[in-house]
DNA sequence: TAATCATTTCGTTGTTTGGCGAAATATAAA
DNA sequence: TTTATATTTCGCCAAACAACGAAATGATTA
């Protein structure tokens, strides 16, 4: 119950689930996040903590960054059919179709040029 | 999207879960989810009242009472996923068998004996 | 070692939400 | 019609939350 309340919770706010289908496209670090729905990085930071935490998304880190992924085939059952669900439901409207077309762009784009450009 | 959201924000709380939950059992009135909660009458109806909004429940007015239930075949896909997930996710944990026994205990009293035990 | 830089954590602010009791509503019983 | 009564709506409070900027962290580069 705790593990699905947990689950539910990170669901229930857009952004957060915008971040899910962002990644259907392959793992994204903090700052392309932040450049594709225009957020503070604290925020987004914020965000991807509480996916984190709900089991939804893995990390690692490699040189200056840490990447975000959707979970491998090892995750827990709820977590998996959650992930189905979400892409299921949203995989092809209209907002994932947007979201898409931007993060092509913010993806053609150099990492260290996007962090330049939000440096405060 | 915006439909997705009030299901994902409905299933954000734990008592709303818990409700849908025991309403596997059968359709069952304010009250009798009132008694089996230990809330108020006016915080039961407004979680009836989201998860109504989202559609993951049905409502049925009958005598002087109203009862709500689970949708049926017809209900959009979303919301199908959402409450079979819902299910099986939890359908089988300590709570759900918890509440599923103090249910028993509620539907074996009276309908009016219990408004009148609520009664301020 | 010192400086740089991507990310996280902290503190604040405005908004949303869950809870309650009281008042309003609407329906059934008298 | 009047009275009861089950439910909803309203107004309030406290807690939770999303967003931000600033400060802290921690790893890499110079």
């Amino acid at each position: 119950m705790r593990e699905f309340m947990s689950i539910t919770r990170a669901l229930a706010d857009p952004n957060r689930v915008r971040i899910l289908l962002a990644l259907r496209r392959g793992e994204l670090c903090v700052c392309q996040i932040t450049e594709l729905f225009g957020l503070a990085f604290s925020t987004v930071s914020k965000h991807l903590s509480v996916l984190h935490h709900a089991g939804l998304i893995q990390s690692r880190k490699s040189e200056r960054w840490v990447y975000y992924r959707l979970p491998d085939r090892a995750a827990p059952t709820a977590v998996r059919e959650a992930l189905d669900w979400v892409k299921k439901s949203l995989g092809k409207t209209v907002e994932a179709a947007t979201d898409a077309r931007k993060l092509e762009r913010v993806l053609k784009t150099d990492l260290a040029e996007i962090c330049r450009r939000q440096c405060r």
